[in-house]
DNA sequence: AACTTCACCAACCGCCCTAAA
DNA sequence: GTTTAGGGCGGTTGGTGAAGT
């Protein structure tokens, strides 16, 4: 590989552009469309290879570039853009009509990341540089980083009582829509949460979502997305009656591990953190905990490879909407009130007996970004 | 005025992914 | 299943003009 045939070819010209051959190749674009670019040179009669006649033309012969100097506005979008994805400026440049991810990259290498070094700021990690910044503490980095203008909580202060979750609309902060926007995995709230013994439940679904439009797929059980819940329909547990009326059956599925149909997110204080036990249950009387994913499996499906990154967001019927529906897909709009990415970064063992291990979440509310620690696999008595 | 350094940015290079043969 | 070519992407280079000495 490496080298394109064509970049072989002698007698080709390299380097700037002459407006002779700008013309050219925009003449010939506009007339005939850009088809297949090795054949381009030859048809508009330049000496070029079609890989440099691409570059040209994405970079600054297409109609709808913007041209010109970045505005602040699009300054504070690329450093957030790139908090979130780093160098992909491909992607970032998506993000930003009329820029090019090439003009993007020149921006960032030559003025950007100076910017943000005279702010004290790492422009590779975007955190303080008097912070620590070692990699292999990632979630050390995030406390009491800026998140737009949200104030981020530390990670054993103030842990909030999950039942005073807010609902009212939020905006999110762009790097989250854009996460959230990108996201494939994402739990469907059901009902409400249902308060029992010392901790409080949700109940969930996991569908598979496509990309960007949130359309809704039906997932099915060979398919890789790993968690799979069905809400209870009975016992203390509420039901969501709304939510899977509103589904078609055939989206809805046991988990591929347990076959167990029921499954919550629970919430309790332990070691001082405020823990959400995940795919657990407790019994009617909230007296006995049973957790249907067992020991074994826990080890076998590698939970970081599932759920790294993984959104979720917490809510009622009200956070998805749904707006449009077929017989392969339904689109939600979504109206997201609390929500967050698990991190698999780290595992915590717990000096408690009964959780382990853990691993911590980012849940972002229309006011604060707070860290929670989640349990997963099981509980050991 | 001559030379050097710096900053910018257009363009190239090489790798990767994917679809077609 | 393998090979090949096209297209896309991120890293890097090198030309050019401005600023500094």
């Amino acid at each position: 590989m490496g080298r394109h045939s064509c970049c072989y070819k002698q007698k080709l010209r390299k380097g700037l552009w002459s407006p002779e051959e700008d013309e050219k190749l925009l003449n010939y674009i506009t007339k005939h469309g850009h088809g297949c670019w090795s054949s381009v040179p030859k048809l508009a009669g330049l000496q070029r290879c079609g890989k440099s006649c691409r570059l040209r033309w994405i970079n600054y012969l297409r109609p709808d570039l913007k041209r010109g100097a970045f505005s602040e506005q699009e300054e504070n979008s690329i450093i957030e853009l790139h908090a979130l994805l780093g160098n992909r400026w491909s992607q970032i440049a998506a993000q930003l009509p009329g820029r090019t991810d090439n003009e993007i990259k020149n921006l960032w290498n030559s003025s950007l990341k100076k910017k943000l070094k005279q702010k004290g700021i790492d422009p590779n990690t975007h955190q303080p540089f008097s912070e620590n910044n070692d990699n292999d503490t990632p979630n050390i980095q995030i406390q009491k980083t800026s998140v737009g203008s949200n104030e981020v909580k530390n990670l054993f202060d103030d842990t909030p009582n999950p039942n005073s979750i807010p609902m009212d609309n939020c905006n999110y902060p762009l790097e989250i829509n854009s996460k959230i926007n990108n996201s494939v995995n994402c739990f469907i709230p059901c009902d409400n949460m249902v308060g029992l013994g010392g901790g409080s439940y949700l109940n969930f679904q996991q569908l598979n979502y496509g990309i960007n439009n949130m359309t809704l797929s039906p997932p099915n059980s060979n398919s890789n997305t790993s968690l799979c819940f069905i809400p209870s329909t009975s016992g203390s547990t509420s039901t969501c009656s709304q939510m899977m009326s509103e589904l078609n059956s055939s989206t809805m599925f046991h988990s591929m591990y347990t076959n167990h149909p029921s499954n919550s997110i629970s919430s309790g204080e332990v070691d001082g953190i405020q823990n959400w036990e995940f795919g657990a249950s407790k019994s009617s009387n909230g007296s006995s905990i049973n957790n249907y994913l067992d020991h074994q499996v826990v080890e076998d499906i590698k939970w970081s490879d599932y759920i790294n990154s993984t959104p979720f967001f917490l809510g009622n019927n009200n956070t998805f909407q749904q707006t449009t529906t077929s017989t392969h897909s339904s689109i939600y709009e979504v109206k997201q009130e609390m929500g967050g990415f698990i991190n698999t970064n780290e595992s915590i063992q717990s000096s408690s007996s009964t959780w382990h291990p853990h691993f911590e979440a980012d849940i972002y509310s229309n006011k604060d970004l707070q860290r929670f620690s989640l349990a997963f696999g099981q509980t050991l008595n």
